[in-house]
DNA sequence: CTCGCAAACAGGAACGGTTATTGATCCGGC
DNA sequence: GCCGGATCAATAACCGTTCCTGTTTGCGAG
């Protein structure tokens, strides 16, 4: 197991100078193995289970890290630790705001909107992200029963 | 001073069955009043001008009244805390992770996007936000110049 | 008018997610 | 094998936000 990851994750710690330390590399792991959109802590427990000896610390400064070299996206929401992802693609992410799940909403192009907004700011964007709230459909059930 | 609210905010209140308090209505004059997209101490700050009694829990509670009946929009960044608008259609706020300031990116149409994200998923969807986060013209100047 | 009740408030303590600190440890280059 | 910088573990501190308690306010019924 353990798939090796990507050269463009390694090219991207190459460049930072940052370096992949084992770590780093369960962080990724976790993320990668975690369904969903994992929190901090929930990736420190997963990789907790491999390695007992890690702190929180490390997997904040870790995801961190992954983060500024555009490894990892960050996203933050109402009543919610923030989450993290792998997919660092333009996307949309929804959360049920009854049972906290978060998942993607597919078939809607964002790319376009990405290249609008660089257009119609002279600032230089570094992140940009979208989040959605709302009610799942399994909530929405339980809420007509109730 | 103090031009009264339209009749729209008034009528939200009255749905809602919430009462349009003097604090509350402080908190909305003082969304109004501040430039930029406050923080909830910022909204605080400026209501204590005028009300040193009020408390930073009133005006947490009074700004979460308003989120939910439709007033004000919150959205959450990296590294600041989460900032209101009284702006509630879908629009593009941007932040500079240099100087924190927080901005409108205008001329750039939403309305489509959330239909479309509304088609998109099973959801009923309650919310959607987008944040931008860059480098603003002034601190990059800045940057080049040191 | 005033009494009683529910909603809202002030003040402050508590909470939870995140960050900072400090000393130990690992790892690459010599 | 040894040195030095980066990384890490452990834990304390921080800060934005929420919660709790007693008090006040506003409003409807009598």
């Amino acid at each position: 197991m353990a798939r090796e990851f990507g050269e463009d994750i390694r090219e991207k710690f190459r460049r930072s100078g940052y370096t992949l330390t084992s770590q780093r590399r369960a962080v990724l792991e976790a993320l990668r193995e975690t369904p969903g959109h994992p929190s901090a802590e929930d990736v420190y427990l997963t990789v907790k289970k491999k390695n007992p000896r890690v702190a929180l610390g490390t997997v904040y400064q870790a995801l961190s890290v992954l983060e500024e070299i555009g490894v990892v996206e960050a996203k933050h929401w109402n009543e919610s630790p923030t989450r993290y992802d792998l997919n660092v693609e333009p996307h949309l992410d929804i959360r049920c705001s009854k049972c906290g799940n978060v998942s993607e909403i597919p078939g809607v192009e964002l790319k376009d909107l990405e290249i609008r907004i660089r257009e119609s700011t002279p600032y230089e964007v570094t992140r940009t992200a979208m989040v959605v709230e709302g009610i799942c459909p399994a909530c929405s059930a339980e809420n007509s029963r109730a």
